[in-house]
DNA sequence: CTGAAAGCGCTTACAG
DNA sequence: CTGAAAGCGCTTACAG
């Protein structure tokens, strides 16, 4: 069977294309017993409107697409994806708009989808996820087009866009700040890539915690990772040797990988070295520890990333909007008791 | 500044509009220096053409939709799916497709996807997670609709539509078999959910192996898991007492969960019981556990089935085909060394 | 090789 | 409240 058109609609009841129009889109000024009539029909054979005649005509698609640049696609496999990419899910459906997923995979891929997401037509609007200095260009280039965007994660240059994000100065803040109250005196931290705004704000949290206390800042107890495991793991081996007896970590991830690496060297968790981890996505724990973390609201944020697209896009709001999230500090068993 | 539309590059070029569309969609027919010309004008400008006007036009959209069925959204978050996620998009990137993304939470969701991804016009065919059993209804509604269609994972009636899965009986039963080679004679099996098509597979590949060899299947020794960690976990809490002293689990996560418990109970892996796990996601060690598993090529598998979609939209295939991927035994700790 | 024209299936002023 | 008509920006026979 071939698909129906709005004309065969009209048709089949008698009334013009116009009328069809107006019921398939809930529009007012249809009598009452003429919407009924061509509901009817619309239900009965199973009508839906042509998706692509729509958008060209009506000037939207209620599409947005979600763009993950190169230096995210990478970790793609990352749960927190996974759980950002649920929350967006959730609300696209919620609001009748489709989502189109973008990974760029390569340069290649960003130059064959650039133009694709660029153009009315295809999409409303885009959500971009960032944090990464080689985020910058595809930004720019999207506010060049005029296309509604949302960042999700403050991106390096953030005065003229709207993001989402939370507060990972204060929140780090907050967690060293729990180690130095449990009577922690050698605070080192695994912090994340100083390529990205959240690696760099993490780190700030953790000087600032330190600082405030009037604890000296100890270089060699401060080492980079990826977020990852394995580079939890494999900072922890360089950390050990500074002697630190806390750890805070900027990803659940790698403060898992460094306990390991602690456990092997015959330290005890959280006797000799209390962590502090973060994220506490909903259960990633393909492990026994009782991580004490930062919970991060990562479904929310991808809900919370639609709806300000949204109202870009329905409400025309140019105004670029900071919004931030909230994050909460979870005591669990990896610093021990209140006192030492 | 407004979009440019294919008139304006016309009218800048001095030709007609048939001639721009041709030079836009490669065709031949078009004097090679009034190519270039076009083709230099369309560069300068930056223009693209308007997808949904093209889609219209055309009747076909160039977006294929990735359908995660309400059975397996609430698993989303499996690193599973992000890979086989990653596969489709990089293959619909080089294809040159736009991938949209459904994912299922709910019974309303799935009404009010389902006209979206039924009609022609905003999907040119669609792929569908399956193997649950709740997911014949909507493979079934899109073969009705005439909507190309490729399932990943074979799917409970599978004789009229195309799938990709991989041999789930025969990996089970090379699985065990390494398991029986190794001299294990109390060998148990956490198996997957009995209401999808890879549980019971896998399963199957388990008694079939055991039979083979004239060993009696013991129910004691078999537990039911949803290929979590956690029901890993506890599945082996329920097993130890039927004393295995292997444990094929159907999946990786599981088998780490299970391990887990067996250290928890003071028994030594591999020396009292052997694992044997299944997937073998690239880093997906949170752990560090050296599992010996069936390596599935996840990514690849995601890959193929863009592929095989592609050929039906493109090539006007209509055969349902079976394609089935290639997997692998890697032997790493978890069952020891060849004697006992 | 090139262009004029019809048509894809809708929405949206506009007139009544 | 309703319909006729124009138009959204392309593609695609068709004629030359």
């Amino acid at each position: 069977m071939p698909s129906l058109t709005l004309e065969d609609i009209a048709r089949q009841t008698g009334v013009s294309r116009s009328t069809v129009s107006r019921v398939v889109n809930n529009q007012p000024n249809v009598r009452d017993d003429v919407r009924k009539k061509v509901k009817d029909v619309i239900h009965k054979t199973g009508f839906h409107p042509h998706a692509a005649a729509r958008a060209l005509a009506s000037q939207h698609s209620s599409t947005i697409g979600l763009i993950l640049p190169h230096s995210v696609s990478f970790f793609f496999t990352d749960p927190y994806y996974a759980h950002i990419t649920k929350g967006i899910a959730q609300a696209c459906n919620q609001h009748d708009y489709t989502l189109a997923l973008f990974l760029v995979g390569s340069k290649d891929d960003e130059e064959s989808i650039f133009p694709r997401v660029s153009r009315k037509g295809l999409l409303d609007g885009v959500l971009v996820q960032s944090g990464h200095h080689g985020d910058q260009e595809i930004i720019g280039r999207m506010i060049d087009a005029q296309m509604p965007i949302v960042v999700l994660g403050r991106p390096f240059r953030s005065d003229n866009v709207t993001y989402v994000d939370i507060d990972n100065i204060y929140a780090s803040y907050q967690a060293v700040n729990h180690l130095i109250r449990l009577g922690r005196k050698r605070i080192g931290t695994i912090y994340g890539p100083a390529a990205s705004t959240v690696g760099l704000d993490r780190k700030e949290g953790y000087r600032k915690a330190l600082s405030e206390k009037g604890i000296q800042v100890d270089e060699n107890l401060m080492v980079e990772g990826d977020f990852t495991e394995a580079s939890g793991y494999f900072a922890m081996q360089r950390l050990v040797s500074a002697k630190p007896d806390a750890i805070f970590a900027a990803s659940d991830a790698m403060a898992i990988g460094a306990i390991r690496a602690v456990r092997e060297t015959g330290l005890r968790v959280p006797d000799d070295i209390a962590f502090v981890g973060f994220d506490d996505l909903p259960m990633a724990s393909l492990t026994n520890v009782q991580l004490t973390t930062i919970r991060q609201p990562v479904v929310q944020f991808g809900i919370r990333a639609v709806e300000a697209l949204l109202d870009q896009i329905e409400n025309d709001d140019k105004q670029p909007h900071r919004i931030i999230m909230e994050t909460e500090l979870i005591i669990r068993e990896t610093c021990g008791g209140k006192s030492r």
